[in-house]
DNA sequence: AAATATAATTATAACCATTTTAACTTGATA
DNA sequence: TATCAAGTTAAAATGGTTATAATTATATTT
Protein backbone atom coordinates (compact mmCIF):
# COMPACT_ATOMS: atom_id res chain seq x y z
CA UNK A 1 0.00 0.00 0.00
CA UNK A 2 2.72 2.80 1.07
CA UNK A 3 5.02 1.27 -1.82
CA UNK A 4 1.84 2.21 -3.97
CA UNK A 5 1.44 5.56 -2.58
CA UNK A 6 4.90 6.36 -3.35
CA UNK A 7 4.71 5.31 -7.07
CA UNK A 8 1.90 7.55 -7.19
CA UNK A 9 3.06 10.51 -5.30
CA UNK A 10 6.61 9.93 -7.04
CA UNK A 11 4.86 9.95 -10.94
CA UNK A 12 2.90 13.36 -9.28
CA UNK A 13 6.10 15.13 -8.63
CA UNK A 14 7.61 14.76 -12.30
CA UNK A 15 4.10 15.69 -13.92
CA UNK A 16 4.13 18.87 -11.45
CA UNK A 17 7.99 19.40 -13.06
CA UNK A 18 6.92 18.93 -16.21
CA UNK A 19 4.16 21.49 -15.84
CA UNK A 20 1.24 19.70 -15.94
CA UNK A 21 -1.39 20.37 -14.01
CA UNK A 22 -2.74 18.13 -11.10
CA UNK A 23 -6.52 17.74 -11.15
CA UNK A 24 -8.42 15.21 -8.92
CA UNK A 25 -9.63 13.25 -12.18
CA UNK A 26 -5.45 13.07 -13.28
CA UNK A 27 -4.82 12.03 -9.70
CA UNK A 28 -7.23 8.87 -9.72
CA UNK A 29 -6.58 7.91 -12.97
CA UNK A 30 -2.88 7.81 -12.40
CA UNK A 31 -3.96 6.01 -9.30
CA UNK A 32 -5.55 3.66 -10.51
CA UNK A 33 -3.02 2.72 -13.39
CA UNK A 34 -0.66 2.05 -10.44
CA UNK A 35 -2.72 0.41 -7.80
CA UNK A 36 -4.80 -1.92 -10.44
CA UNK A 37 -1.60 -3.79 -11.06
CA UNK A 38 -3.04 -4.89 -14.78
CA UNK A 39 -3.46 -3.05 -17.95
CA UNK A 40 -6.74 -1.74 -18.29
CA UNK A 41 -8.27 -0.52 -21.52
CA UNK A 42 -9.39 3.52 -21.27
CA UNK A 43 -13.27 2.05 -20.60
CA UNK A 44 -11.73 -0.10 -17.61
CA UNK A 45 -10.51 3.10 -15.99
CA UNK A 46 -13.81 5.02 -16.47
CA UNK A 47 -15.85 3.06 -15.39
CA UNK A 48 -13.45 2.40 -12.00
CA UNK A 49 -13.85 5.72 -11.35
CA UNK A 50 -17.15 6.77 -12.29
CA UNK A 51 -18.72 6.12 -8.56
CA UNK A 52 -15.97 8.72 -6.96
CA UNK A 53 -16.55 11.01 -10.80
CA UNK A 54 -20.15 10.67 -11.76
CA UNK A 55 -19.89 13.34 -14.32
CA UNK A 56 -15.95 12.35 -15.36
CA UNK A 57 -16.34 12.05 -19.62
CA UNK A 58 -14.51 9.39 -21.21
CA UNK A 59 -12.86 12.05 -23.26
CA UNK A 60 -11.53 13.42 -20.25
CA UNK A 61 -10.12 9.70 -19.75
CA UNK A 62 -8.24 9.67 -22.62
CA UNK A 63 -7.06 13.42 -22.99
CA UNK A 64 -5.08 12.45 -19.90
CA UNK A 65 -3.72 9.14 -20.88
CA UNK A 66 -2.26 10.60 -23.48
CA UNK A 67 -0.83 13.23 -20.97
CA UNK A 68 1.47 10.67 -19.16
CA UNK A 69 2.27 8.94 -22.23
CA UNK A 70 4.14 12.05 -23.35
CA UNK A 71 5.88 11.90 -19.90
CA UNK A 72 6.55 8.63 -20.63
CA UNK A 73 4.80 7.34 -17.22
CA UNK A 74 2.30 5.18 -19.02
CA UNK A 75 2.42 2.92 -22.44
CA UNK A 76 0.17 2.15 -24.55
CA UNK A 77 -0.50 -1.05 -25.86
CA UNK A 78 -2.50 -1.28 -28.91
CA UNK A 79 -3.87 -4.07 -30.48
CA UNK A 80 -6.13 -3.35 -33.84
CA UNK A 81 -9.56 -3.21 -33.66
CA UNK A 82 -9.59 -3.91 -30.38
CA UNK A 83 -9.15 -1.33 -26.88
CA UNK A 84 -5.72 0.02 -26.58
CA UNK A 85 -4.40 -1.10 -22.75
CA UNK A 86 -2.38 1.19 -20.49
CA UNK A 87 0.66 0.22 -18.57
CA UNK A 88 2.22 2.28 -15.92
CA UNK A 89 5.95 1.63 -15.99
CA UNK A 90 9.16 2.34 -13.84
CA UNK A 91 11.23 -0.58 -15.58
CA UNK A 92 11.72 -1.78 -19.08
CA UNK A 93 9.41 -4.96 -19.68
CA UNK A 94 7.91 -7.30 -21.72
CA UNK A 95 4.54 -8.89 -22.42
CA UNK A 96 3.31 -12.44 -23.11
CA UNK A 97 -0.71 -12.42 -23.71
CA UNK A 98 -2.53 -15.38 -24.13
CA UNK A 99 -4.10 -16.03 -27.35
CA UNK A 100 -7.44 -17.46 -25.36
CA UNK A 101 -8.48 -15.48 -23.19
CA UNK A 102 -6.53 -12.12 -23.79
CA UNK A 103 -5.04 -12.33 -20.21
CA UNK A 104 -1.34 -10.30 -19.97
CA UNK A 105 1.78 -11.09 -17.62
CA UNK A 106 4.84 -9.10 -17.55
CA UNK A 107 8.70 -10.80 -17.50
CA UNK A 108 11.75 -9.03 -17.82
CA UNK A 109 14.41 -9.62 -20.40
CA UNK A 110 17.50 -7.80 -20.62
CA UNK A 111 19.72 -7.42 -23.67
CA UNK A 112 17.64 -6.23 -26.79
CA UNK A 113 19.89 -3.33 -27.21
CA UNK A 114 21.72 -5.47 -29.81
CA UNK A 115 18.47 -6.09 -31.98
CA UNK A 116 18.39 -2.21 -31.90
CA UNK A 117 21.94 -1.58 -32.79
CA UNK A 118 21.42 -3.79 -35.86
CA UNK A 119 18.32 -2.64 -37.12
CA UNK A 120 20.20 0.83 -37.38
CA UNK A 121 23.01 -0.39 -38.83
CA UNK A 122 21.09 -2.48 -41.26
CA UNK A 123 18.27 0.25 -41.97
CA UNK A 124 20.03 3.80 -41.55
CA UNK A 125 17.31 4.89 -38.89
CA UNK A 126 18.12 6.08 -35.87
CA UNK A 127 16.17 4.33 -32.76
CA UNK A 128 14.60 4.97 -30.07
CA UNK A 129 12.88 2.31 -28.83
CA UNK A 130 11.02 -1.26 -29.29
CA UNK A 131 8.44 -3.25 -28.45
CA UNK A 132 8.16 -7.38 -28.25
CA UNK A 133 5.09 -9.47 -27.16
CA UNK A 134 5.31 -13.36 -26.91
CA UNK A 135 1.69 -15.20 -27.47
CA UNK A 136 1.10 -18.62 -26.26
CA UNK A 137 -1.07 -20.14 -24.12
CA UNK A 138 -1.43 -19.32 -20.50
CA UNK A 139 -1.53 -22.24 -18.21
CA UNK A 140 -5.30 -22.44 -17.55
CA UNK A 141 -6.00 -22.24 -20.80
CA UNK A 142 -3.46 -24.84 -21.17
CA UNK A 143 -5.59 -27.11 -18.46
CA UNK A 144 -9.01 -26.01 -20.01
CA UNK A 145 -7.53 -27.41 -23.47
CA UNK A 146 -6.27 -30.57 -21.69
CA UNK A 147 -10.03 -31.08 -20.01
CA UNK A 148 -11.42 -30.67 -23.14
CA UNK A 149 -9.94 -33.00 -24.86
CA UNK A 150 -10.46 -35.48 -22.24
CA UNK A 151 -14.36 -34.93 -22.22
CA UNK A 152 -14.16 -36.10 -25.92
CA UNK A 153 -13.02 -39.43 -25.04
CA UNK A 154 -15.16 -40.18 -23.06
CA UNK A 155 -18.39 -39.09 -24.52
CA UNK A 156 -16.83 -40.47 -28.03
CA UNK B 1 8.46 -11.06 -62.25
CA UNK B 2 8.56 -14.94 -62.71
CA UNK B 3 10.11 -15.02 -59.16
CA UNK B 4 6.88 -13.18 -58.13
CA UNK B 5 4.74 -14.97 -59.76
CA UNK B 6 6.47 -18.30 -58.50
CA UNK B 7 5.63 -16.83 -54.89
CA UNK B 8 1.64 -16.33 -55.94
CA UNK B 9 1.43 -19.59 -57.65
CA UNK B 10 3.28 -21.52 -54.09
CA UNK B 11 0.83 -19.60 -51.89
CA UNK B 12 -1.93 -20.36 -54.45
CA UNK B 13 -1.43 -24.27 -54.39
CA UNK B 14 -0.68 -23.68 -50.50
CA UNK B 15 -4.48 -22.29 -50.28
CA UNK B 16 -5.64 -25.34 -52.63
CA UNK B 17 -4.11 -27.90 -49.92
CA UNK B 18 -5.80 -26.19 -47.08
CA UNK B 19 -9.44 -26.64 -49.10
CA UNK B 20 -9.76 -22.97 -49.54
CA UNK B 21 -11.34 -22.08 -53.01
CA UNK B 22 -9.31 -19.75 -55.41
CA UNK B 23 -11.47 -16.84 -56.66
CA UNK B 24 -10.71 -14.34 -59.27
CA UNK B 25 -10.69 -11.73 -56.27
CA UNK B 26 -8.48 -13.71 -53.69
CA UNK B 27 -6.02 -13.91 -56.58
CA UNK B 28 -6.11 -10.34 -57.00
CA UNK B 29 -5.58 -9.84 -53.57
CA UNK B 30 -2.85 -12.32 -52.99
CA UNK B 31 -1.03 -11.29 -55.97
CA UNK B 32 -1.13 -7.56 -54.98
CA UNK B 33 0.47 -8.36 -51.56
CA UNK B 34 3.19 -10.21 -53.16
CA UNK B 35 3.95 -7.98 -55.92
CA UNK B 36 3.22 -4.12 -54.02
CA UNK B 37 6.77 -5.28 -52.14
CA UNK B 38 5.14 -3.26 -48.66
CA UNK B 39 2.78 -3.60 -46.30
CA UNK B 40 -0.14 -2.48 -47.83
CA UNK B 41 -3.51 -1.28 -45.86
CA UNK B 42 -7.16 -3.57 -46.17
CA UNK B 43 -8.12 0.36 -48.16
CA UNK B 44 -4.91 0.03 -49.98
CA UNK B 45 -5.90 -3.21 -51.28
CA UNK B 46 -9.35 -1.92 -52.43
CA UNK B 47 -8.54 0.61 -53.92
CA UNK B 48 -5.37 -0.72 -56.04
CA UNK B 49 -7.60 -3.51 -57.18
CA UNK B 50 -10.82 -1.09 -57.84
CA UNK B 51 -9.89 -0.66 -61.68
CA UNK B 52 -10.19 -4.34 -62.43
CA UNK B 53 -13.14 -5.13 -60.36
CA UNK B 54 -15.26 -1.90 -60.01
CA UNK B 55 -17.81 -4.50 -57.69
CA UNK B 56 -15.60 -5.53 -55.04
CA UNK B 57 -16.78 -4.67 -51.53
CA UNK B 58 -14.22 -4.23 -48.83
CA UNK B 59 -15.73 -6.84 -47.01
CA UNK B 60 -14.41 -9.02 -49.50
CA UNK B 61 -10.60 -7.72 -49.11
CA UNK B 62 -11.01 -8.22 -45.29
CA UNK B 63 -12.98 -11.19 -45.17
CA UNK B 64 -10.25 -13.01 -47.46
CA UNK B 65 -7.24 -11.46 -45.55
CA UNK B 66 -8.85 -13.07 -42.80
CA UNK B 67 -8.82 -16.21 -44.74
CA UNK B 68 -5.08 -15.60 -45.30
CA UNK B 69 -4.06 -14.86 -41.88
CA UNK B 70 -5.52 -18.15 -40.83
CA UNK B 71 -3.04 -20.17 -43.39
CA UNK B 72 -0.34 -18.78 -42.48
CA UNK B 73 0.84 -16.67 -45.41
CA UNK B 74 -0.18 -13.19 -44.13
CA UNK B 75 0.55 -11.59 -41.20
CA UNK B 76 -1.41 -8.46 -39.77
CA UNK B 77 0.22 -5.66 -37.76
CA UNK B 78 -2.31 -3.70 -35.59
CA UNK B 79 -1.69 0.15 -34.55
CA UNK B 80 -4.55 0.61 -32.82
CA UNK B 81 -6.63 2.96 -33.90
CA UNK B 82 -4.94 3.33 -37.30
CA UNK B 83 -5.81 0.92 -39.96
CA UNK B 84 -4.06 -2.47 -39.83
CA UNK B 85 -1.05 -3.33 -42.40
CA UNK B 86 -0.72 -6.44 -44.24
CA UNK B 87 2.76 -8.28 -44.43
CA UNK B 88 2.68 -11.22 -46.81
CA UNK B 89 5.51 -13.20 -45.84
CA UNK B 90 7.91 -16.04 -46.22
CA UNK B 91 10.73 -15.68 -43.88
CA UNK B 92 10.47 -14.65 -40.46
CA UNK B 93 11.49 -11.03 -39.85
CA UNK B 94 11.17 -8.17 -38.33
CA UNK B 95 9.81 -4.20 -39.38
CA UNK B 96 11.26 -0.87 -38.44
CA UNK B 97 8.86 1.95 -38.69
CA UNK B 98 10.10 5.52 -38.67
CA UNK B 99 8.08 7.30 -35.79
CA UNK B 100 7.97 10.51 -38.24
CA UNK B 101 6.27 9.46 -41.29
CA UNK B 102 5.25 5.61 -40.68
CA UNK B 103 7.62 4.14 -43.24
CA UNK B 104 8.11 1.02 -42.89
CA UNK B 105 11.10 -1.36 -43.34
CA UNK B 106 11.93 -4.99 -42.94
CA UNK B 107 15.12 -6.49 -41.21
CA UNK B 108 16.45 -9.64 -39.83
CA UNK B 109 17.54 -10.94 -36.80
CA UNK B 110 18.07 -14.48 -35.92
CA UNK B 111 18.07 -15.92 -32.68
CA UNK B 112 15.49 -14.44 -30.65
CA UNK B 113 14.11 -18.09 -29.77
CA UNK B 114 15.86 -17.57 -26.44
CA UNK B 115 13.55 -14.70 -25.50
CA UNK B 116 10.20 -17.16 -26.50
CA UNK B 117 12.19 -20.27 -23.87
CA UNK B 118 12.53 -18.03 -21.07
CA UNK B 119 9.16 -16.20 -21.13
CA UNK B 120 7.98 -19.17 -21.10
CA UNK B 121 9.45 -20.95 -18.34
CA UNK B 122 9.13 -18.01 -16.09
CA UNK B 123 5.73 -17.46 -16.53
CA UNK B 124 4.87 -21.29 -17.01
CA UNK B 125 3.14 -20.09 -20.99
CA UNK B 126 3.89 -22.54 -23.92
CA UNK B 127 4.86 -20.11 -26.84
CA UNK B 128 3.84 -20.33 -30.20
CA UNK B 129 5.23 -16.73 -31.54
CA UNK B 130 6.20 -13.12 -31.03
CA UNK B 131 6.61 -9.96 -32.10
CA UNK B 132 9.05 -7.55 -31.87
CA UNK B 133 9.08 -3.59 -33.50
CA UNK B 134 11.25 -0.88 -33.37
CA UNK B 135 10.53 2.44 -33.65
CA UNK B 136 13.01 5.43 -34.86
CA UNK B 137 13.76 8.03 -37.65
CA UNK B 138 14.15 7.48 -41.19
CA UNK B 139 17.11 8.71 -42.86
CA UNK B 140 14.48 11.01 -45.41
CA UNK B 141 12.71 12.43 -42.10
CA UNK B 142 16.75 12.70 -40.38
CA UNK B 143 17.86 14.78 -43.42
CA UNK B 144 14.16 16.58 -42.96
CA UNK B 145 14.59 17.43 -39.38
CA UNK B 146 18.48 18.21 -39.93
CA UNK B 147 17.45 21.41 -42.69
CA UNK B 148 14.64 22.70 -40.58
CA UNK B 149 17.63 23.25 -37.77
CA UNK B 150 19.22 25.00 -40.51
CA UNK B 151 16.66 26.98 -41.70
CA UNK B 152 15.80 28.28 -37.53
CA UNK B 153 19.31 29.20 -37.80
CA UNK B 154 19.09 31.21 -40.67
CA UNK B 155 16.53 33.15 -39.77
CA UNK B 156 16.99 33.60 -36.38
C1' DA C 1 -23.75 -31.19 -69.03
C1' DA C 2 -27.46 -30.08 -65.49
C1' DA C 3 -28.65 -30.01 -60.63
C1' DT C 4 -27.46 -29.33 -56.11
C1' DA C 5 -25.16 -27.74 -52.08
C1' DT C 6 -21.86 -24.96 -50.20
C1' DA C 7 -19.05 -21.11 -49.98
C1' DA C 8 -17.93 -16.36 -51.54
C1' DT C 9 -19.27 -11.88 -52.80
C1' DT C 10 -21.76 -7.70 -52.57
C1' DA C 11 -24.04 -3.57 -50.62
C1' DT C 12 -25.49 -1.73 -46.71
C1' DA C 13 -25.95 -0.96 -42.10
C1' DA C 14 -24.17 -1.48 -37.61
C1' DC C 15 -20.41 -1.34 -34.22
C1' DC C 16 -17.34 0.61 -31.18
C1' DA C 17 -12.98 2.78 -29.73
C1' DT C 18 -11.30 7.10 -30.09
C1' DT C 19 -11.27 12.06 -31.26
C1' DT C 20 -13.27 16.52 -32.13
C1' DT C 21 -16.03 20.30 -30.99
C1' DA C 22 -17.84 23.92 -28.37
C1' DA C 23 -19.50 25.44 -24.07
C1' DC C 24 -18.36 25.74 -19.48
C1' DT C 25 -15.38 25.55 -15.22
C1' DT C 26 -11.33 25.87 -12.75
C1' DG C 27 -7.01 27.68 -11.32
C1' DA C 28 -3.10 30.72 -11.59
C1' DT C 29 -1.38 35.26 -12.39
C1' DA C 30 -1.18 40.14 -12.79
C1' DT D 1 -10.99 41.64 -9.45
C1' DA D 2 -9.96 40.85 -14.23
C1' DT D 3 -7.86 38.00 -17.30
C1' DC D 4 -6.01 34.14 -19.66
C1' DA D 5 -4.73 29.47 -20.27
C1' DA D 6 -5.70 24.91 -19.34
C1' DG D 7 -8.93 21.17 -18.02
C1' DT D 8 -13.36 19.13 -18.13
C1' DT D 9 -17.70 17.91 -19.94
C1' DA D 10 -21.40 16.19 -23.14
C1' DA D 11 -22.50 15.23 -27.47
C1' DA D 12 -21.64 14.40 -32.04
C1' DA D 13 -18.44 12.94 -35.55
C1' DT D 14 -14.93 9.86 -37.39
C1' DG D 15 -13.19 5.85 -39.39
C1' DG D 16 -11.64 1.10 -39.46
C1' DT D 17 -13.76 -3.16 -39.23
C1' DT D 18 -17.55 -6.53 -38.92
C1' DA D 19 -22.38 -8.36 -39.31
C1' DT D 20 -26.38 -9.08 -42.11
C1' DA D 21 -29.09 -10.68 -45.79
C1' DA D 22 -29.59 -11.26 -50.56
C1' DT D 23 -27.27 -12.67 -54.63
C1' DT D 24 -23.82 -15.05 -57.29
C1' DA D 25 -20.04 -18.20 -58.18
C1' DT D 26 -17.74 -22.61 -57.45
C1' DA D 27 -17.23 -27.52 -56.81
C1' DT D 28 -19.47 -31.84 -56.67
C1' DT D 29 -22.81 -35.20 -57.80
C1' DT D 30 -25.94 -37.13 -60.79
Amino acid sequence: MSVDTDKVDKAIDMLKDSGVRITPQRHAILEYLVVCESHPTADEIYKALEHKFPNMSVATVYNNLRVFKKTGLVKELTYGDASSRFDFSNKQHYHIICTHCGKIVDFFYPGLDEVEDLAAQVTGFTVNSHRLEVYGLCPECQNKKAENKEKMKVTE
